[in-house]
DNA sequence: CGCGACTTTGAGCTATCTCAACAGCAGTGG
DNA sequence: CCACTGCTGTTGAGATAGCTCAAAGTCGCG
């Protein structure tokens, strides 16, 4: 099985900080079809394989941080991270959570311009960044994958504009609900309880809004018979109104 | 000179609502070095030129609407245009504001996912979408330049998300203020007047705001003597104090 | 059992919105 | 040339969604 896999699975055994392994197993990975690696044909999949190790990070540590010389990539196999930006007074937004298949760093150019942190205990393949694009810079194929990745990252990126500019907090807190419950069916089969790895502090750094708020408006979505609020989770009683509700 | 300079030129002249002309002339355009095109090498520009179209449309017009199909490209070379999402019950955010050199629709899929209008009159590179891929798809760096592109506006989807998410209406309009300038510099050259070719209401549905704060915003920016606000445009008196708020 | 971290709930506060009036200006037509 | 109309922008006054501050509840863990 993938080593990557193995490490996840200790989930009560202490990692360390951050821990670099030995190389990485495309062949047997769970998420391949999920992210970028997809692309990579049978004829270089051995010479990509020796391009990446595997990575871990136990829960809230952090992987990389804004301004910090963007040398590495990371692509998540197990766990979930927040990507986020501090302004100097304190003051934070999540810009996103990045699931197993995202890829950490693509996207930045020479230092980072948000900040990662593993929520969860998290496994990852890291790559050089500069010998990964060495790798693909002269495969169009790879290259055309990657930018359309980076075309849906742009739209989920003007899908939560709308959301911040325009929405009220019930309509946001449904759009998380539903974001998240849509961005989980991709990996992993569908369920009606949605878990929510996360807490209520990041949800409200990525909805603009405050923990009370945010309590409060599940609290209302509960009281309306929406939503279930379980332990870690939240269980949907009415998907149709939810939607209705983001429509708005 | 470019033809579709001199199309713009005659900004007093009635245009029609839309009109696609004859075939574009990189070698003389003005924004060429700004936009994907710059990518383009000598060898492939004569084919290149020979796949798109002049294009202009007047000011208020609509270049396309979300949902339509995606069958064009379009560079701008002279105007402002809108990018935009409507809901269904009529609220609006402007997910940005295009200048010469931008790119519209080449970060959609099969169908826009935003809608674009005209804000002054337009003059515009018109490409097939499909044609454009089709030349662009086997070249490298072509390729890669585009990434690029698309990783910026990413960025800038991301500064976005913070701007709605975390900041005060006063460190909007700043920050809105700076933005512009920043992206006039790339092609105008400098001034300490910034002109706002877009009205209040576009720049309140930029800015998660309403008219009226935006309004009595800028009325308090003026009384506080960090700008003056001058017809069409706001002229910046204490540069340094707008980045302290922005800096926030 | 008790401590600390997180979440929920309550009560009052404030930034921004809403509604409304008014001002400036361009175009129109008498 | 001057009403008149329509549109955009400004200003005021009151309403409100979400924030702040505070207290109490819950849960995991030593």
């Amino acid at each position: 099985m993938l080593d990557s896999v193995i490490i996840a699975e200790k989930q009560n055994t202490q990692l360390f900080p951050l821990q670099q392994e030995s190389h990485v197993r495309c062949d047997q990975c769970a998420i391949r079809n999920l992210s970028l690696c997809r692309a990579v044909q049978s004829l270089e999949i051995r010479k990509y394989m020796a391009l990446g190790t595997t990575f871990s990070v136990s829960a809230k540590h952090n992987l990389f941080t804004q301004g910090e010389a963007a040398s590495h990539i990371y692509i998540i196999t197990q766990g979930i991270a927040r990507l986020y930006k501090m302004l100097p007074d304190g003051r934070r937004q999540i810009v996103g959570f990045a699931l197993p298949g995202d890829i950490l760093g693509i996207n930045q150019g020479e230092s980072f311009s948000v900040s990662a942190d593993a929520i969860t205990n998290l496994t990852a393949c890291c790559f050089s960044k500069q010998r990964y694009f060495e790798f693909i810079m002269d495969k169009p194929h790879i290259l055309q994958e990657l930018l359309t990745l980076t075309k849906n990252e742009l739209s989920l990126a003007q899908e939560q504009i709308v959301l911040l500019g325009q929405r009220s907090a019930e309509e946001r807190v449904a759009a998380f609900i539903l974001g998240l419950r849509n961005r989980m069916k991709r990996s992993q089969h569908l369920s009606v309880t949605i878990p929510l790895m996360m807490s209520r502090q990041d949800i409200a750094d990525y909805l603009g809004l405050t923990t009370e708020t945010i309590s409060r408006t599940l609290s209302k979505l509960m009281k309306s018979r929406l939503i279930l609020i379980v332990p870690d989770g939240v269980r949907i009683l009415n998907l149709q109104r939810l939607y209705e509700l983001v429509a708005g």
